[in-house]
DNA sequence: CGATATTTTGTAAACGATTACAGTATCGTG
DNA sequence: CACGATACTGTAATCGTTTACAAAATATCG
């Protein structure tokens, strides 16, 4: 491995004076920058940026913890925080977390440990120890929540997402207005504040129309495709069968989709079924799918440049940044034949 | 920030034991485990990884370079790669790009400065500048390419992947043995190999059954969604009207199936509509769509422990290493009306 | 018990960059 | 030309670990 220090020997000048070129090749004279990029040119020299970030004290890195990398809203957000890291030399590193939890000893051991300048939280954090009672807490790393709420028991931490309860509850809104009164709801995961913001908003929704809101109609899909599957069937299977399903995000709301069209029954003529976040295939399905919609890419690059902000010392707050999200009228949608 | 020698001062030992006792706690005498035990758990110490990084000369990462996030076959493949990475203890720096390719400047300053320990491909090398001629190309990095063969320019790299070419003649087989003559394909972009391989096992399997292929019947799809919708649009209007589409991939299937729909078409009763990699999505299409599939976890686990092996100094060849791939008959196929 | 083998510890030198500080060259000006 | 101001360069300390080597402590055995 060339170093600076051959490259100093070749060019006759000290090893500060190359790291000066390196930093800046105006800031040495003439004659020993052309020798210093001979050198430099020759032995192919690059800094070892182990060696720096060791000594900047920087990691260089954005660690984004992330529930499901295969859901293509998550990927959405993660291609706007992309950007943003790129533009602003940072990489990114992605650590997915089963159960939507990033545990507090490994977030822990990530500031402690420098293994990262700053956090993106797409997952909840496990508030198993909050930060404020462990010894040393000021060493924290910036951290920031992009789309999931906070709970209670944390301390506030900044975060950029739409309103979820205001989002659920226009939508559950939506299906009343066109006359639905026995509308399901397929929630997330337990774990998941934005699951549970989302299923607080329909609630509400049910509860200021006055329908009754029977408690077969919240089953637990998991925002998985299979998990809503099942979700559906038992829907479907119940004494009491809806005449539209909300669920929970869109990925969840194409197997609804599925599942209703394979036990016989047209959407919507039968069964409306509504999703959130408008992901690309919202568009494509058959029915095409009435969501919400989310600025996901703008939700990933407001919030790795508030983050990175925060990692450069300026205060950020603990606020939620609110971006609108929007109510998006497709086909899978009609007012109930009755 | 405490470091070791907060810790070595507070139990009254050396730097030297301190660090043993991390690398390994019985490598040290119970009388000062225990001191440094207690130094720890009251500094809150936990070794900087950084210097760490820099001491041992390696960075506990492994770049993967992606065309596109947003994919669910290469988010499978990605998941595939993560377990493995996780058990081995590295970390995944994810790195997009545009084009399907790393420019070869950007691989080596990667490889140079140090910023990855190895480099998983599961888009080209753009091979501007070949290893080979560059000064001190000893100091090359692993790269393992997934799902993507190599290139002529380029030097043999080791892949794991599954024959791509003998896939795609199978998928064409298929169709020409349930009767369809005329018979589409959706290609994807030019940069990559992946998509020039399927294009060609499609093109040998008309050439051998003597079916006349159209120019206009191989149209470029850009693996995306948009791109499929295109192209299919441009076969709906056409003169020559295929009784079956190929797409090299299933995300621009799903684009066909829609678009086919959405000009009044039946699938598969007046087109039959094959993807290719069996994504998690293939199975609640409307009709379920008939595709190749490829064990895309698996790729990505073998992938990894192959690079991994590299990584550690072993020799690992530069072959191919293929995997079986697999027809999946469902509901998007059918013979031709006529 | 003493000699030797073994285990455990401490000292100090790396790793490769950045940078404060001091020293040296260059320049402008009277 | 002398002088100070300015621009550039070099020396050496530093970041926090790991580890070769030597030294010290302990164990083993006749």
């Amino acid at each position: 491995m060339v170093s600076i220090k051959d490259v100093a020997k070749l060019a006759s000048v000290s090893i500060a004076t190359v790291s000066r070129y390196v930093a800046d090749p105006a800031s040495i004279r003439e004659h020993n920058r052309e020798r210093v990029e001979q050198a430099i040119a020759s032995t192919g020299y690059a800094p070892n940026s182990l060696a720096q970030n060791f000594r900047r004290g920087r990691t260089g890195v954005i660690m984004v913890v992330i529930p499901n990398v295969g859901d293509p809203f998550f990927t959405d957000v993660m291609r706007g925080i992309a950007r943003v890291a790129e533009e602003k030399h940072y990489s990114i590193l992605i650590r997915e977390t089963e159960m939507n939890t990033l545990s507090f000893d490994e977030y822990n051991d990530i500031v402690l440990s420098k293994r990262a300048d700053g956090i993106v939280l797409l997952a909840s954090i496990c508030p198993v120890t909050p930060p404020r009672n462990r010894p040393e807490d000021r060493r924290s790393a910036p951290v920031i929540l992009s789309c999931e709420n906070v709970t209670e028991e944390l301390a506030q931490l900044p975060s950029v997402r739409i309103d979820n309860v205001a989002a659920a509850e226009e939508a559950t809104d939506y299906l009343i207005k066109l006359g639905h009164e026995k509308i399901a709801f397929i929630s997330g995961i337990a774990t998941s504040t934005l699951t549970a913001d989302r299923e607080k908003g329909y609630r509400n929704a049910m509860a200021r129309a006055n329908l009754e809101l029977r408690p077969e109609w919240v089953q637990e899909g998991s925002l998985s495709l299979g998990g809503a599957r099942r979700a559906t069937r038992k829907l479907l299977n119940g004494v009491y069968l809806p005449s539209a399903i909300f669920c929970a995000n869109d990925e969840m709301a194409m197997g609804t989709l599925h599942e209703i069209k394979v036990a016989g029954l047209r959407v919507p003529e039968d069964i409306s079924v509504i999703g959130f976040d408008d992901v690309r295939y919202a568009e494509i399905t058959d029915p095409p799918l009435t969501t919400i919609a989310q600025p996901a890419e703008e939700i990933g690059e407001r919030t790795l440049q508030r983050l990175i902000r925060a990692i450069e010392g300026r205060d950020i707050g603990s606020t939620a940044e609110i971006v609108p999200h929007q109510l998006v009228v497709r086909r899978s949608t009609t007012s109930p034949a009755d």
